[in-house]
DNA sequence: CGTGAAATTGAGCCTTGTCAAGACGAGTGG
DNA sequence: CCACTCGTCTTGACAAGGCTCAATTTCACG
């Protein structure tokens, strides 16, 4: 509830071709002449923490790539509840649902400071009619998500809670072994648990020194015991 | 463990055009002259209740369509639970990573008797170079794959079992208000319960009325009920 | 220093898992 | 036709896990 509207902030207008993190993104694969087929702005725009990328229901003029930072896919049932059912990292694409002229079907929010490329639908569009280069990098964005679908589903909603909580924490680790863990809130949203049992099962790692505070919410992991919590026994 | 060699059976070489599900499937955007690019067969298996379709980790050489009947695509995890992620029914696709030269990820099996076509990998991507009319089709279907497994995740991985249940059983209704239910145990598998507890909570819904009995495994639905047990309370 | 949101903790209750026993049904062999 | 067998479904009793509600604590921010 602090300065809700000021929470991006447009950075510029992108330039594809020298794209920094180019092998990473959607257009991968397109060669320079490809580029000019790009007719409308590809911008690129900043979020803080919190801030809402698109909202559910929201008519998808646009798809994103995401630069950096880390994004929830949010979906909220009818009664009201939410269930987080997916997280978008550096390279991911948000919003492909937008290429079938479709609504958004999630609430994409910025779990940490993100930059976005805004790449509106027709550019997309021209050049799937116009380049075969772009359909293989959009079937394998596809892929890649239905993937992160079926294991979120398997991983982190099968089993008992300490499980569920350990295979999450592998999932987030960074390669020097530790991570910056979620508010509770959202933690329990993504394993399916009440904020209060994801607080008590994250305390429980702690005291047995499976992870250990190092800063604020940010923890050091001992990878061989969450290994073998998130495999079977407590 | 039946004779589980002969569930399975050739039922002839399929003709895409005369099609009898035709502006279902797959193929339901091609004209007359893309049919020509067609240079591999399309057979038509049936397989009986029971029978694997294909198998986690096998090369995906083949895609198939769905005819009739009904599938279940199951994941284990590396401890040797198992999860089924997704039903498959008559028009949808299975297999799709087949296309990106990966190999399956789930295991397919058939539930009922069921009737599927069998695409092989190159007519995909013969039609997927020299038409666009399949792009369409494609990333609808991708597209329709990703927004099942969210609503799996937020319908049958939330909340109590009742309520699970009993959006399971609104799922599988027919258009007459009945169904035919799965075995407890594939009950339990896409709910994430036991066994023990998904025969309970069945077991609750016949003696409180919510659904009747009707034949073995079948039976009538109390929509209004079960849409509120759905909803929110028990 | 006060305030509010998030995190933690405790206690009791409800839900679900576990283990084990029995019931039912379909297929088999005598 | 009957007994036998095997797998699935059902049910019970108990233990464990997770939820709810409520009280505190912690911490960032004004």
């Amino acid at each position: 509830m602090k300065r809700t509207q000021i929470d991006a902030a447009w950075q510029g207008t992108a330039h594809c071709e020298d794209c920094g993190i180019r092998d990473l993104v959607l257009f991968a694969d397109l060669t320079e002449p490809d580029f000019n087929l790009i007719h409308l702005p590809i911008d690129e725009i900043a979020f803080d923490t919190g801030a809402t990328i698109y909202s559910a229901g929201g008519d998808g003029a646009t798809l994103y790539t995401i630069r950096s930072g880390l994004v929830k896919l949010v979906q909220y049932l009818p009664d009201g509840t939410q269930r987080i059912v997916r997280l978008l990292k550096h390279g991911s694409t948000a919003g492909l649902e937008a290429i079938l002229g479709q609504a958004y079907e999630h609430t994409a929010i910025a779990l940490q400071p993100t930059q976005v490329c805004r790449i509106p639908r027709q550019v997309v569009e021209r050049l799937s009619r116009e380049t075969p280069r772009l359909h293989t990098q959009l079937m394998q964005r596809w892929h890649a998500a239905l993937r992160q679908a079926d294991d979120w589903l398997t991983e982190l909603s099968t089993g008992k809670a300490p499980q569920r909580l350990a295979r999450l924490i592998l999932q987030l680790m960074e390669c020097d072994g530790s991570v910056t863990l979620l508010s509770r809130e959202d933690v329990g949203s993504m394993l399916g648990i009440t904020t209060e049992h994801a607080s008590r099962t994250v305390a429980e790692f702690k005291r047995s020194g499976v992870i250990v505070e190092t800063g604020p919410n940010r923890y050091r992991i001992n990878v061989d015991q969450l290994t073998s919590i998130a495999a079977a026994e407590g």
